[in-house]
DNA sequence: CTCAAAGGTTGAGGGTGTCAATTGTTTATG
DNA sequence: CATAAACAATTGACACCCTCAACCTTTGAG
């Protein structure tokens, strides 16, 4: 009964991504139980994003764009790099960035080809307000056991080193 | 030697989003720090996800799409939600995928305003290969212990449950 | 000096997303 | 029953994101 026919039983109260591959415990690798589970959980979080970003009137690629623009400046290029697209894209979103007075380009003087970017005062704070509330934990973090909160802790910052 | 100025020296070799707040242990709640961490974990892997849509010819948002088509029909409505988007967005993506012939629209008996989506058997078939592909774990987790991956899982299954 | 390579921009073209308005259908209400 | 309200899907207008190919300027190597 799965295929066609009558089952119209769907149109709503199923959990969104819910029904992934990782049901037989036995079979697949411990890695890939957990990695499924954890993109289950984080792909459900994900989706907020979009509005997270809207609070702040940025779209979530301009969210991003912030993100990296924390620290000192950075050339277009390396820009495009870290957001993994092509450089003529980044030309567009800072356009607009520019246009709203949140970054600016200055031109390198060492090498004239070269662009860097800088957050205004404007882009600074708003990047500063973006930034605390991203770091606000999601429901299912929030509600979770202390001693759970510190393994997860724990294997997060041994897997940051390795990596 | 922060704000502006000839901190030139930025322009590759530093880890994308590295730099968050997380640095000062004491002060941010548990659930705080090791979101950021996750955060920071995930985010890195997530950017692969375009290219690894793209391995199958399919965006990122069509992707999602087949993901959700798994098992039994879907209403459009019903997709727009688990999309978190507008309802006149899934139109012109379910446009696109029937025209390869992935997805059918089948118009319901019961309520004729409604459109349930249907895998077609190419569609099924190329959501199996997608899913085994998105369920293969990320490098840093290949390379994670055996107890950390123990672990991992029950925290998440625990938190699925609780959720 | 010459020329290849690199940084950034432009233009064409397509996917993604929203909102407002429309059509056809269902359901509730008088 | 008739009519109005609610709902599913679509359309059109508009903006953003994204890629590719072509281009211009600057740089650096031979």
């Amino acid at each position: 009964m799965n295929g066609l026919g009558e089952s119209q039983n769907e149109q709503a109260g199923r959990p969104p991504g819910a029904r992934a591959q990782g049901a037989e415990d036995g079979e697949a690798g411990l890695a890939q139980q957990a990695w499924t589970l954890l993109f289950e959980l984080l792909h459900t979080h994900m989706r907020n994003f979009p509005a997270l970003a809207a609070e702040f009137d940025l779209s979530p690629v301009q969210a991003h764009v912030l993100r990296q623009l924390g620290e000192g400046a950075l050339a277009m290029s390396t820009l495009a790099t870290y957001l993994s697209c092509d450089a003529s894209n980044v030309t567009g979103l800072v356009d607009r960035l520019e246009a709203r007075k949140l970054v600016e380009r200055r031109s390198s003087e060492q090498d004239r080809r070269v662009k860097m970017l800088v957050l205004t005062e404007a882009g600074a704070e708003l990047r500063g307000r973006l930034m605390a509330r991203m770091a606000l934990p999601p429901p299912f973090m929030a509600s979770m056991p202390e001693e759970d909160l510190l393994a997860l802790g724990d294997i997060m910052r041994r897997a940051l080193k390795t990596q």
